[in-house]
DNA sequence: GATTAAATCTAGTACACACTAGAAAAGTCA
DNA sequence: TGACTTTTCTAGTGTGTACTAGATTTAATC
């Protein structure tokens, strides 16, 4: 039994690496079997699928990612200020996705390259983490901290999306860290959606 | 000679269209004959490969979106506010990228899924646009509108990631334009950017 | 140490892919 | 029409992929 149990921790893990550094297609069976010394059949001893183990790869990345904001969040004062919440969740994105683990890199790296059964698979966890942003950016409109001409729906996706891009060109041997990154979202986005921001170049959109 | 163009050009049409909606990997040589009702080895006879053929919708697709900024670049006036000339710049990257035709899309959507070849073959290009952007922040910063404590090419890698990601989410159909898009971008991260915003939210980063 | 179960391997199948060679068809122009 | 060129098709090849079946080895248990 523990046998099996360490294998497959290693075929995700090798899996996770794959996917998040080449991509879903150029991640093949036979190469995660290589990666791990094993011969590609005996994957299946394990999964039953490539897709499969994809899936559980994702699952473990989509869970890793609430979690981290999650805990970043809990670790707020109660009477925070909403624009804090949003600062916090951006940078602990910003560390999981790119300076955290495989896991959480593969998902967003392959966000797109995933044939239509994995896509719809995922499709409710994705859409569970777009909650949290959905509401913490709810709650700095209500509060009146944020602006409220903007489409929150638009303004949650190009904050996730700037976030997420960054897997594209960020390089963690450079000098910018994850946080950096993160902080630098926080600094370009959130300030523009502002009330005291909004008082001064008053638009509609 | 006329029909050899025009078929030729049929190709890079539908390549462009499959590159845009399904992916690099799932647009294969037999697929894009079927939608223009060929055999999948006569496309041969126009392309010597598959990566000849992608390359080609690529190239056109960067230079169609270079176009389209800098032609929105051009229409502004001379002393124009070097915010208006990164709103202008957004907007067009938006509507190219979203609105526009397959062939920008195409790049855009591929990105991240080429095979090292191609995406080596397209680095000079991506640099060539990113020049165009670092302009228009160097502009802005040193002309005292943007702030200058951030670093400039995170952020230019930031507002063009919030775009691209874009077409991860943006749905043609729905009420909410291109322009819209380009427009809660230019909300977003350029008024975040601005000197006002600094003075009034100190943040050192 | 013998027996059973778990885990891996060897050796394949079937299929989709990019791509090729040469025949056939379609178009061009005297 | 006939000779020629251009374009497309038919019919394949080779390769890489996910995956399977059954033998073989390794590990656990009595």
């Amino acid at each position: 039994m523990k046998k099996s149990d360490r294998t497959r921790q290693d075929i995700l893990d090798a899996t996770a690496s794959s996917l998040a550094t080449v991509g879903y297609t150029a991640t093949t069976v036979k190469s995660i079997a290589e990666t791990i010394g094993m011969q590609d059949a005996s994957i299946y001893y394990h999964f039953s699928s490539k897709d499969e183990l994809v899936g559980e790869v994702l699952d473990i990345g989509t869970a890793r990612a609430v979690t981290a904001v999650d805990q970043a969040l809990a670790e707020l004062h109660d009477d925070h200020d909403p624009r804090e919440a949003l600062r916090v969740a951006i940078i602990a994105h910003a560390e999981a996705v790119l300076g955290g683990g495989d896991y959480p890199r593969a998902n967003v790296r392959t966000f797109g390259q995933l044939p239509p059964d994995l896509t719809h698979r995922h499709r409710q966890g994705h859409r569970n983490y777009g909650q949290i942003w959905t509401r913490l950016i709810d709650d700095g409109v209500e509060s009146g901290a944020l602006r409220d001409d903007l489409n929150r729906s638009v303004a949650r996706l190009i904050i996730i999306g700037a976030l997420c891009w960054a897997i594209e060109w960020f390089d963690a041997g450079e000098e910018v860290s994850a946080a950096d990154v993160g902080e630098h979202v926080f600094q370009m986005v959130v300030n523009g959606l502002s009330v005291d921001q909004l008082q001064q170049n008053a638009v509609s959109v």
